[in-house]
RNA sequence: GGAGGGGUGGCCGAGCGGUCAAAGGCAGCAGACUGUAAAUCUGCCGACGUACGUCUACGAAGGUUCGAAUCCUUCCCCCUCCA
């Protein structure tokens, strides 16, 4: 199902850089991009107290819609996290509190501001919340104007709800209204600031033609609806979980030094795909840095660090995660961007069993981890294998200017400093 | 409402009175090889303790037993079939 090549700036971007799954209607959404500014959103539900890199595909969706003159929304789902998305989960959501939905707004929020420009001109992003419109709703009057256009046979049909109808799993009242509100926002900002156009990931597509579809009975509007692909790396996992842990946007969560890491440590197969989307860079310029082979792709890797870096923590983290990266594989020293470890001169002198030392680095998660470590030789003090687990580390190891350096394995560093 | 099957570590999945902190797989971590890649091979993989060990764990709560993930009782949840 290939198509015609956009005439739009903005869906032709969205199409050549990999960012489109699924479109209500291409063509027409292209002839209207092509010839107005037009306004479109994605929402965000509160549920958790950062955004992460598998929210970054919208995030970057919207500032491309920026960039090529349009106007972005961005909706924080202060209202509809209340209730909880239903969407392709076998089961409910645990309840967040208003305390917890309002605590983790406050961190979501702050990362849009490096990706968009907000403000009050014609494509500058606007953010609003749609609990300022879904709190003050009356139930009865809402169940007739916008309830008697749902058909509950259809919205039992939804892919994004069969799972758990087939596994007979319950599929609360409160849930099965998640669609229907947001169905509704969309109608909400169509009124209120001409919106036309939702997007989001491709597990929203149910809950975006919802709001199609109710824009058009309630208010003769036409509304389009965009998705995009659901990534995962070329060798099949999901994108932007590590380990245990998402790859969280907000510096607090993960440090940029860590978030440069991650691009860095992209699979050669990814490269390119992840240059488009995450990167403002020139199509012909990645082409460029894709087509690098062997030992060379690297730095297509450290251009991908940087860039997305920059976009994420600005050009200063950027560049002093990427030098002390240089310091520290290329020329084996370290670099400020470490995490660092204090410890009073006193504790030092006596020793501390290197185990303990690790742990408390943030390299190893437990003692018991931290004492594997070691057994299985991942485990270095100032680049040479520790051996023993109570290996005492002491003032002795400290260089001259009263650091030293842990490694848990080759990627992982941590500078431990005197304090006095 | 009736009959049967099941709930096990991050996930999948064996175990069905002691040798079970619980097979195997996946994921994860480390080592080797490399390019801070992939693939492959090796080791580790509940917590705490230097080893012997201690504690917490097999849906929940009780019970039987020298001893229970395994048996019994009650409860909760899920699946299949019948009405």
């Amino acid at each position: 199902m290939t198509s015609p090549k956009p005439r739009s700036d903005f869906l032709d971007r969205v199409v050549s850089r990999g960012f489109l799954h699924q479109c209500t209607d291409l063509a027409a959404l292209d002839e209207r991009a092509r010839t107005r500014t037009i306004v479109a959103y994605i929402g965000f539900d509160c549920t958790a107290p950062s955004l992460h890199v598998g929210n970054l595909l919208s995030i970057m969706l919207l500032r491309n819609l920026q960039l090529s003159g349009h106007r972005p929304i961005v909706l924080m789902g202060g209202g509809t996290t209340k209730i909880g998305d239903p969407s392709f989960r076998d089961e409910a959501r645990p309840l967040l509190t208003e305390a917890d939905i309002e605590r983790n707004k406050q961190g979501i929020q702050r990362v849009f501001a490096r990706y968009l420009a907000f403000g009050n001109g014609s494509t500058d992003a606007i953010m609003v919340d749609n609990a300022e419109w879904l709190d003050r709703l009356a139930y009865i009057p809402f169940l007739r104007e916008v309830g008697a256009h749902f058909s509950v046979n259809r919205m039992l049909a939804f892919e994004s709800v069969k799972l758990r109808l087939e596994r007979e799993k319950p599929l609360s009242f409160l849930e099965f209204n998640y669609m229907i509100l947001q169905a509704y926002d969309f109608v909400e900002l169509g009124r209120r600031y001409g919106c036309v156009l939702q997007m989001g990931g491709s597990d929203q597509w149910g809950n975006i033609v919802n709001g199609v579809e109710l824009g058009r009975r309630l208010d003769d509007r036409e509304l389009f609806g965009l998705t995009t692909p659901l990534l995962t790396t070329a060798s099949g996992a999901k994108m932007g979980k590590t380990a245990r842990d998402a790859v969280w946007l907000n510096a607090e969560q993960r440090s940029p030094w860590d978030f440069w890491q991650f691009w860095r440590n992209t699979e050669d197969a990814d490269v390119g795909r992840f240059l488009r989307l995450y990167t403002d860079l020139p199509l012909d310029e990645i082409a460029r840095l894709e087509a690098l082979r062997g030992v060379e792709i690297n730095n297509a890797k450290k251009v991908l660090a940087d860039e997305a870096t920059m976009l994420a923590h600005g050009a200063a983290a950027a560049a002093e995660a990427a030098e002390t990266a240089r310091l520290t594989f290329e020329e084996g020293a370290t670099g400020d961007a470490l995490p660092v470890l204090a410890v009073p001169r006193a504790e030092l002198a006596a020793g501390i069993a290197a185990f303990e030392l690790l742990r408390r680095a943030g390299l190893a998660a437990s003692g018991g981890e931290a004492r594997r470590l070691i057994k299985g030789g991942g485990a270095r003090l100032n680049d040479r294998v520790i051996v023993g687990e109570t290996h005492a580390v002491s003032a002795a190891d400290l260089d001259d200017t009263g650091t030293l350096k842990l490694s848990a394995g080759r990627k992982k560093h941590a500078l431990v400093r005197v304090e006095e």
